[in-house]
DNA sequence: AGCGTTAATTGATTTACATCAAGGCGCTGA
DNA sequence: TCAGCGCCTTGATGTAAATCAATTAACGCT
């Protein structure tokens, strides 16, 4: 779908045609293949992306050279990685496609045109940055206190959908998990099923 | 300090003295006692809570009853369940004192003043939230891939000052470990830095 | 001063998960 | 068609941190 970006709008901001029309020129599309990425670790992440389509995963490296998954964007999300972005600093995350992407990129000035031409802008903004803000903390609440088990049947009950999209081990690596483990964990939640 | 949050407000949101005058009907100061309660798990959260002097914590009660840290407050910071606050839920968190605290309180028409009355304050408003994202954001970065060691290091190296006013045991607990293993891995640190 | 309560330490043991290593299974592509 | 490569699984072993338990230390309280 073209214009996901201005349902979305539609939607969430309640932007008209009309609005959306005007805000175009301030957005830049693009295509990204399986693989490719959006941005690497050490640029500055100069714009925030919108998911029209595909599914986008961002992920940090650490010293031992592992990967840890921070989030995955599919189809009506925005990734993107704020500290970079709001405060000009070299990025430590690096954001990457897994399917074939449709994204929507654009940057402050186009957030401004938007407030200014439908003040309800505004408040969708708001939203976004409290919602972002709610679903970190809860994950840092699973993080402190659940198991591995207990973190994966979170995960397929708050993102059913993407388990079927996304491999496993990059489901461990957002866990905080190793793949094996994760594939233990998945035996011996078959094995408790079956006994029912 | 009595006008702590004026002090700041002129710093940070360049507010001046007359307008921060206009705002001070809607603003809402309280003390608190050592252990005493200003939010309980269950209760809507709603205001915003900012810290004039003294020590905040936020923190989580598991299935299991165990207690986990989410936040610190000292002076000059702000505290409170933005989810609930934002989408009217029944907060999970309670915030309880650590030592006698002084602290402002406000809700949204606050906000919307002093939106209105200085047009920064926007600006200042967006940038907490986007500098609360990004310490979330390395929060999980670190519970993700860091030892408890890596971690200890990290909170002490962020957050000096505080870990001398805060129990050891609250700050295992902001750690996602136990206190007795907090308490070794202090002992291993000691050992370590001897042998130089 | 002496008591009770809560915090910190230390040791012994257990456990959840990581690591290392090997094998199978399904792609994809010359 | 089958060689090669990811991905997933399974088993054996290792390890960081949890748990359990006991001791000491520090703090308010009457």
């Amino acid at each position: 779908m073209a214009d996901q970006f201005k349902k979305y709008l539609a939607d969430k901001a309640m932007l008209s045609e009309d609005e959306f029309r005007e805000l175009e020129p301030f957005l830049t599309r693009k295509h990204f293949r399986p693989g490719e990425f959006v941005l690497l670790e050490g640029d500055v992440c100069k714009s925030h992306i919108f998911v029209e389509s595909g599914l986008l995963r961002s992920y940090s490296v650490d010293e031992a050279g592992k990967e840890h998954i921070l989030q995955f964007a599919p189809e009506n999300w925005f990734i993107g990685d704020r500290g970079s972005y709001y405060f000009g600093e070299p990025s430590q995350m690096n954001i990457q496609a897994i399917e074939p992407t449709d994204v929507v990129m654009f940057d402050q000035l186009f957030i401004e045109k938007a407030m200014c031409s439908n003040p309800s802008y505004g408040v969708f903004n708001e939203r976004l940055l409290q919602n972002h803000i709610r679903q970190l903390q809860g994950r840092i609440n699973l993080l402190l206190s659940a198991t591995a088990e207990q973190r994966y049947l979170h995960f397929i009950e708050t993102y059913f959908d993407l388990t079927f999209r996304i491999p496993q081990w990059m489901i461990a690596s957002y866990l905080g998990i190793t793949p094996e483990s994760l594939s233990r964990v998945r035996k011996d939640l078959a094995r408790k099923n079956q006994k029912v």
